[in-house]
DNA sequence: CGTCAATAAAATTTCGATTTTTTTACAAGC
DNA sequence: GCTTGTAAAAAAATCGAAATTTTATTGACG
């Protein structure tokens, strides 16, 4: 399931990425260089590494001579995380259709064609958002968009999907043991 | 000139990102582990920290078991950051209208006051943009921004004005030997 | 009983030697 | 001359022990 990796380092980034996105570890969490080390099997100065690439990503936060804890979760924060998506993806699908091209219609067409199929399955069993329908719709975001070529506001969206995506799958209504992954 | 950082890594961290922002290391050199250890006298693993968590700001680019090197330029990844930061700024001040208060109204017109004191100084000796200048219409767009209290629209504002500080101050019409810092 | 200080334990941070990988230099073969 | 293979040099990546800092514990004192 994990990519493999060139590079220790690089694994324990890879990992450590997924831990906090599954919320294997839980959003504010400690994070206790010793034991994940012993864990992940990687020494601390990887481990160190990895961490640091995190934070400034936003997944952890950093607390000097503290450590290191799993970025915490807010209602405010979540607000803050929607609005700024919203604007981004605007922005970006804005881009798209000035300059997007026809292979760029073909695969807005496909995933929205994808995504109606799903129109039935909307809700799974437990009455949540259907985990099928969530990555359906997530393409059509990600499609629309793919016609924007700026890589900053591209690399951007990326970042606010990823935080999305944490809160997605650790608070949303997805809950009954399917965690999206 | 340098902040007093608590710890190595950080101290690492803040010169290093200095040393990229000013220049020192030209966009796109080869940043040799060994070199650089000796010069700041911080050891290997205090580097590698500080240049991960620079690359995943993009003021440096990491290419797995070849080390790292200063961010290039090009003239497209300028577009690409100009457009973004239009956007984003643009994204930051709509909601700064709707949400500011009187403290944002009043930073603005502050910074809008100064910056209009130096209508007669826009132009430096060599005839570039003068510093005084150029800082005082990046604290007008800061105090619009201000207003706006979403913090990931900040931080990626914040994200995008270094980016286009290091263009400026490298490449701007800023020249003969002021560098704006 | 709570506050503060001294001490012990735990965790983070620092460090550079060792290992692995990449790059360079050089020579043999086509 | 150009490619291909091999050895030497250089550089990056790995590792865990040692030093520093923070946190927890204990006991004296008001």
């Amino acid at each position: 399931m994990h990519a493999a990796a060139t590079s220790v380092t690089q694994s324990a980034y890879t990992r450590l990425r997924e831990l906090i996105l599954t919320g294997e570890i839980p959003p504010g969490e400690k994070i206790l260089l010793k034991v994940l080390s012993t864990q992940l099997q990687v020494n601390l100065s990887a481990l160190r590494e990895a961490l640091s690439r995190l934070s400034a990503e936003g997944l952890v936060v950093a607390e000097p001579q503290r450590g290191f804890r799993a970025a915490p979760f807010s209602l405010e924060d979540l607000r803050h995380l929607s609005e700024a998506r919203i604007e981004i993806e605007t922005s970006c699908l804005r881009q798209a259709i000035e300059k997007g091209d026809l292979g760029w219609e073909g695969r807005v067409a496909d995933a929205a064609h994808q995504l109606a199929r799903l129109s039935g399955k909307i809700r799974n069993e437990t009455g949540g958002i259907s985990c099928e329908w969530a990555f359906a719709h997530d393409r059509l975001h990600f499609a629309l968009c793919s016609g924007c070529d700026n890589t900053w506001m591209l690399r951007i969206r990326e970042m606010l999907y990823t935080q999305s995506e944490r809160y997605r799958s650790l608070a949303g209504p997805l809950a009954g043991g399917d965690t999206g992954h």
